[in-house]
DNA sequence: CTCATTATGTAGTAAATTTACAAATATTCA
DNA sequence: TGAATATTTGTAAATTTACTACATAATGAG
């Protein structure tokens, strides 16, 4: 069952091809389409004016096999209609408003992410630190912060990770790279000039490069391997980047290859790490 | 009537609070939702091996007023796009399947999150940011990069912000405090040894104590004000954790509070951190 | 105007859902 | 432990809902 992107669509188009009954079933139906999803067969008739039996053959000239089913579609219609859009937050907001606002905007950033990962890139970026005998995840700003979360999460690998915020370490540490070294870059926009310094100095030698950043920006065309984070449009100055908590997944679902790719075999490793915190921690009571 | 945007979510949560006969049909439900919103109530029933009522009762105790809204509250909440709950990454996935499981399951917790917002709690904390002389996010492990986060939010509100990840250092800035200060703890379990002692050491003073955790928890417990993010299950052992991305937008939340709190006024002095980013990066070509 | 065709409604039937109640199971407290 | 009580679950009947077959009405062509 391929249902209908647009149901309501569908119905406003073949509109004035319809019998007088259907076309009275349509109009109440593209007048309260959300209530229609809830009543029965006979309100929905009631409403319309027809008979039942006329509600029931519309639905089924609409490919439905009966009422239920109609029903069913065009909820499903609705439901996938109302898009999250990104909404700004205001100074007329309250409490009630702008925290949904926002929850919404990074859920929406994620599912928008979701739906054109570069799995290519993805796929090959966790070949590359699997391989890797040393990994630096640079960040800036913002970005730091995701750096420090994915040392945080890589470190598992039985693979020294080291990030730095400072811009000179990472020009010195990026200097004395070799054949084995892979650095990470992080960074939002990919335009920053210290950190797409440090790359291409890195690019210089012998280690890898893998950025997470802007398709097509200076950053990306230093790296041997770049995964696209799409960039929001910066319309609204105040919302805070929704692009870092995709980055964050993203580096999740690379920390998650890794771990496939070591295959069964590790999970014993990875759960002597956990083990190692119980101690730090009240037990629950 | 506000349709629940993540059905299966609630029902995956409350799993171990249903009954024998309701777990059996929460069970049939999460296996095949798309194929639980097109079968009768006796199909379900059948294929869950309980009664019809049972089914009946299921649907009640999750707010619908019987099985057909049931049917279609999860028919829409399918449609909205995350169709899957917790669903664990597995030994046997490719890189077609796990990025996509990964992806949902951060979908998932935020828009579980965005449900539960603990409103109250919100308001109290930015009324204390924006009343503070003095801001410190303390956080260990993968919290301490989402305190860095914070940090570079925060800052903006001309109060000195300040971050530590060394226990030490928490503990000595802890006890030096005074009034105006304001300690604001980030973690996962609210149970971590050295964090909860720094809480108590700073409640000893007239610091004032915000925590973002666990409920219930002893970090919780130290707290004055204490915005509950629900823990996950433990079950799967090597998910990454999704509750820091709910962290870092709560903290979002909490910094756009705190802007429409100092007013409209106050965008200038945004703008000017802003733009005194524009020389460090090369321009859009 | 009549016949053929299409459209619509009526009434009965089958199916699905809900309710009321009884049996079974679990829980509490002596 | 065992009786009393509460909770859970299923049975069966009632009710609501949807569908089918058929009859009537409307429309259009010749």
């Amino acid at each position: 069952m391929t249902s209908e992107p647009n149901l309501l669509a569908v119905i406003q188009r073949q509109l004035n091809e319809l019998n007088k009954s259907e076309a009275k079933v349509a109009l109440a139906i593209l007048n309260a389409p959300e209530e229609a999803t809830r009543s029965s067969i006979a309100s929905l008739a009631a409403s319309a004016g027809v008979s039942e039996p006329s509600v029931n053959r519309f639905c089924k000239r609409f490919g439905a096999t009966g009422f239920p089913d109609f029903k069913l579609q065009l909820a499903t219609s609705l439901a996938s209609g109302v898009r999250y859009v990104s909404r700004a937050v205001e100074f007329s907001d309250d409490i009630n408003t702008f925290p949904t606002k926002l929850f919404d905007n990074a859920i929406n950033a994620l599912m928008t992410a979701k739906e054109e990962l570069p799995l290519k890139a993805i796929a090959r970026a966790v070949d590359q630190i699997a391989q890797a005998r040393r990994v630096y995840f640079f960040g800036l700003g913002t970005s730091a912060a995701v750096a420090r979360d994915a040392e945080h999460k890589f470190f598992r690998f039985n693979v020294p990770v080291f990030t730095h915020e400072d811009p000179l370490m990472q020009r010195m540490l990026a200097a004395s790279a070799g054949v084995g070294d892979l650095f990470f870059f992080i960074s939002h926009t990919g335009r920053t000039k210290v950190l797409v310094e440090a790359a291409e100095i890195a690019r210089q030698t012998e280690a890898t490069i893998v950025s997470l950043t802007a398709e097509g920006s200076p950053l990306a065309d230093k790296s041997h391997c770049c995964i696209n984070v799409k960039v929001e449009e910066d319309t609204e100055q105040y919302l805070p980047m929704t692009s870092r908590l995709v980055q964050l997944v993203i580096l999740d679902v690379l920390a998650a290859g890794v771990t496939l790719r070591r295959g069964e075999g590790f999970t014993p490793h990875l759960a002597r790490i956990k083990d190692s915190l119980k101690d730090t921690r009240f037990q629950t009571s």
